[in-house]
RNA sequence: GCGCCAGUAGCUCAGUUGGAUAGAGCAUCGGCCUUCUAAGCCGACGGCCGGGGGUUCGAAUCCUCCCUGGCGCACCA
């Protein structure tokens, strides 16, 4: 925010002056309530102690040594004690060519400061399509992937492929059986299996790929079932989250880690520092020592991993390949598991290293009706199913409005539905209006001015003053979702922008205006439109032209 | 029982690091199309920020104790 920047250095050189310190808490920001000024600074209530006087008095004192600042219109002393500033129409006036400037790039900033960050994400088992839940964690990821690479982290986006686990020996046996099935055995139903119709299609292809799967030795064919089973529906996954628009630079596979005996080799890390022990015939990990709540199993006394000491060597692997930040996108229902992974993180050396995302349920709705989902049950809505009814734009704005802490109520004709309950169009609604503007203005041989006083000058409603006040404040928005890891920032704000060009098309007639005024307008539109879609951008939704 | 998250308008939710009179959309009611897309704009109504206590110039926000809901507490993944 250039308003902030420049009030910032102008408060900083004032305050040098007067020998006092920048007080850490001082707080510089648009007031709630635009009748308090441009800008709002709370300095005078903090420096108070260190001044030695009355908050009131300072804050007189930096007013007068501001006075002959010329971009700066106005101050007033307000409430106990708070500066506000109002810019001079001069000052937002630049916003345009800040924007012109910068193109596609208004917003991006070195923030990040190329830190290298990773970011898992879905890592669902491949044991099942993907349903509406995974895709609440795929949007979110995938935006902030796209939000963390705009403010200036090197980002690399990653899913984690639990191929090596019990859920992979039931989804083989549960192949198996459908496949008995089909051929008229009359065999026990497995005590764990997966129900979903898309087994028995597994299976319906692994008896016509192996006519003789059934007569083959038992461990053979579950075995083969599992395999095939496994890269049928990874591959399923990997075309569900292409249609959905969501990135994965790396596919990473558990399977990989045991068999380059990574996990064995943080069993003797561990040993060697002194955080793993053997007792009752079992190798554990110290985690109590580290904040979490008792010790944990790595490996059991029959000899197997857990999957939690694949996870600590896969991350282990992780801070290997030289990520400084390592963020880990999971389902809320993991919170417990939350402290573990913090305290493997912490025994490997990764203190902070580690930043866990939690993602609460997606409540999936028809007409305010709960619909159950189950992986296990085979009773659920698929993430495909849903883009196809409601659009990936609908579905990525929805999860991408909300805190992902908190739980989200998806209602599918909510969705789908074209309207102000849906601010999905809101905001692309906003795009396609100066598109079908500027198409109007061609038609008519109106262009958009080029950036100058002259043209600036005429921007001088207050409706163009809110709109170049609101446009300034994007790449804070970008600044704070980046580092508070929240999308839903973009969106709030995109929804706030959109409102704002609805109204201001409402006051400010564009095409019938005086043909200066016009261009004028049309120069400020662009700046909106390119911004709109630049946010859109953000969440990975797209800006139509026309609507 | 212990732990984590949540509780803000009738509904769905925002609320930056503690700031001024707690915001937005939907719903309800009332206005606005001979002009650029009415998928829009303007106005009204609507609140014990779950409750009590505390910290301070100042609390929805921090601390503490309760209440309610969700989730988690494996040699499962």
């Amino acid at each position: 925010m250039r308003a902030k920047i420049h009030l910032e250095a102008a408060l900083k050189a004032v305050l040098a002056d007067k020998g006092w310190e920048w007080p850490e808490k001082a707080v510089i920001e648009p007031p709630k309530d635009k009748q308090f000024g441009d800008m709002s600074v709370n300095l005078a209530m903090m420096l108070a102690k260190q001044a030695k006087k009355a908050p009131r008095a300072i804050a007189e004192d930096i007013m007068a040594a501001m006075e002959s600042d010329s971009l700066i219109e106005k101050i007033d002393i307000a409430g106990p004690g708070f500066l506000n500033f109002t810019f001079a129409p001069s000052f937002w006036h630049e916003t345009v060519g800040v924007i012109m400037d910068a193109g596609t790039d208004f917003g991006s900033s070195d923030m990040g400061n190329g830190t290298k960050v990773q970011v898992e994400y879905v890592s669902a088992n491949p044991t099942g399509p993907l349903h509406i839940g995974h895709g609440r964690g795929a949007a979110l990821g995938d935006s902030l992937v796209r939000i963390m690479e705009k403010a200036g982290y090197e980002v690399e986006a990653e899913y984690y492929i639990n191929d090596a686990g019990r859920q992979m020996l039931i989804l083989g046996g549960s192949i198996l059986y459908r496949a008995r099935l089909k051929k008229g055995q009359d065999v026990p139903e497995p005590e764990d299996f997966y129900k979903g119709d898309y087994i028995a299609t597994i299976a319906g292809e692994m008896l016509k790929l192996h006519p003789d799967l059934l007569k083959m030795d038992e461990a053979e064919a579950m075995e083969l079932c599992k395999n095939y089973g496994m890269s049928n529906i990874l591959e399923g996954i990997k075309e569900d989250l292409k249609a959905f628009g969501v990135r994965h630079d790396f596919w990473f596979s558990e399977k990989s880690l045991v068999a380059d005996g990574k996990v064995d080799e943080t069993f003797g890390d561990l040993t060697e520092s002194g955080m793993g022990f053997e007792q009752d015939g079992a190798f554990w990990f110290k985690s109590t020592e580290l904040g979490d709540d008792k010790d944990r199993v790595l490996r059991k006394s029959n000899g197997d991993t857990t999957y939690f000491a694949s996870d600590i060597a896969y991350h282990d692997n992780k801070f290997k390949r030289g990520f400084d930040l390592v963020v880990d996108i999971w389902g809320a229902d993991h919170h417990g598991y939350v402290p573990r992974m913090m305290a493997a993180c912490e025994a490997l050396g990764k203190k902070g290293g580690l930043h866990v995302i939690l993602v609460n349920l997606v409540n999936l709705l028809r007409d305010g009706k709960p619909i159950a989902m189950s992986t296990r049950a085979g009773q659920f809505e698929t993430l495909k199913d849903v883009v196809d009814e409601v659009g990936a734009d609908a579905c990525r704005f929805m999860f991408l409005s909300r805190k992902s802490d908190s739980k989200l109520d998806f209602d599918l004709e909510l969705v789908k539905q074209k309207s102000m309950d849906n601010p999905v169009y809101y905001v692309q609604y906003a795009h396609a209006r100066i598109c079908s503007l500027n198409k109007k203005a061609a038609e008519k041989g109106t262009k958009a001015a080029t950036v100058g006083p002259e043209s600036l000058a005429l921007l001088d409603t207050k409706y163009d003053m809110e709109m170049l006040k609101l446009l300034d404040q994007y790449p804070d928005f970008v600044e704070a979702a980046a580092r508070t890891q929240s999308p839903h920032l973009i969106s709030m704000f995109l929804q706030d922008l959109a409102s704002t060009l609805h109204r201001y098309y409402s006051n400010c007639h564009v095409l019938s205006a005086e043909n200066n005024v016009a261009s004028a307008r049309l120069m400020l539109l662009d700046c909106v439109a390119g911004v709109v879609k630049n946010g859109l951008g953000l969440l990975g939704v797209n800006a139509p032209e026309s609507m």
